[in-house]
DNA sequence: CAGAATGTCTAGCAACGCTAGGATCTGCAC
DNA sequence: GTGCAGATCCTAGCGTTGCTAGACATTCTG
């Protein structure tokens, strides 16, 4: 019968699945260092063969964790801005809440692994959606000029709060405060020194 | 003779900095990956177990290595902005330079390894220095009010910059051009949204 | 010169990512 | 039903990692 191979297929789906998902619970839970292929393998039920099988090494699957994780940011802005009167103070808070609810998965798509086409036509359409919506935020609150690069900017400042505060350098009390100021200062300098 | 002990001591000490050095290049000329105890050993001709007697561990040493960087640092920044009208430009390129000429210096001082106390006063004299030059040059340009809040920003954004382009996540060419309009946007936005 | 203290090395532990080789199971032709 | 390809899986193991116990050498002290 011809559904067989349709079934391995779909199982072989559902354990790739599994295998991120896996991964993903353990080093939100335990950490970084305890995502070894022994322990996933155990975790999973199977020998670490199988992980091999589906993933052609470890970075592998940190890289099918990002791009899991890209899936999911996009939506979340998405439903913080339409939340919020103000575009940009959404999608700046959506962005530090996915990375301080999701440490791993942060990690993972921003901080770890580099072999990832970025700012490319070949990166992950998610992750475009992501920068565009940082982007259209950013758009209907200063203007269209120089828009991409100063999102990058804006991302960029983000980022750096983000992975600073984590990591203990910059002090977590003040982190919102540093958020509004960020909001508030893209705010006001429309189109890069033209202001004063 | 009273000698002997001031000499030994001394001879640690250098053979700290042997490791540290050793380390630091090791990392720099081959990645992170290349900076085993054993390599390091060999390198500086002794077995792993002279390593442990320094240090408490590899990430001691990395540790050591952040210290070591952050003395540059200030002074850089310090020749960066003698040299240049505006101070502000002149510490923005100084961080810059020095993270892409020292590339696994900035991974120990602001990637690596957390267990280091930054914003307190058991902090590194040398990091509370950066962050003053930091600071005055973004004081001098945009006066006093909230000023270490928003020094903390302009450090974000620095750092959020220098990461992303140099893991490939924003494009290296449009590196300089991202860097100016930053400090276009500081200069411009006074204060935090007051200006328009 | 004996004894203590200090310093160093060889050898080894447990754990890591990853893989070769053989065992087991599956579906299809006859 | 029988027998054979092909896929799938596991056991066992390779080379490497950070780190350490126990033996050896060297130096200082009385």
């Amino acid at each position: 019968m011809g559904t067989t191979a349709s079934q391995r297929e779909r199982q072989r789906a559902e354990r790739h699945r599994l295998i991120v998902d896996t991964a993903r619970e353990l080093a939100e839970t335990s950490g970084w260092d305890a995502v070894t292929s022994r322990r996933l393998a155990e975790r999973i039920e199977y020998s670490q063969l199988v992980l091999y099988s589906h993933f052609s090494g470890k970075d592998s699957i940190v890289r099918a964790m990002a791009l899991q994780g890209s899936e999911e940011l996009a939506p979340l802005m998405r439903e913080r801005v339409a939340a919020e009167p103000s575009a940009l103070t959404a999608t700046a808070a959506a962005y530090v809440e996915f990375a301080s609810r999701h440490l791993a998965l942060h990690d993972a798509m921003f901080q770890l692994t580099t072999e990832y086409p970025f700012a490319d036509e070949a990166s992950p359409p998610a992750l475009h959606e992501g920068f565009g919506l940082l982007r259209d935020a950013l758009a209907a609150a200063t203007g269209p000029d120089d828009i991409d690069l100063r999102t990058e900017l804006f991302w960029s400042a983000l980022h750096g709060l983000v992975t600073l505060t984590r990591s203990g350098r910059l002090p977590a009390e003040a982190h919102e405060e540093r958020l509004a100021l960020l909001v508030a200062q893209l705010s006001a300098g429309q189109g890069g020194g033209s202001c004063r």
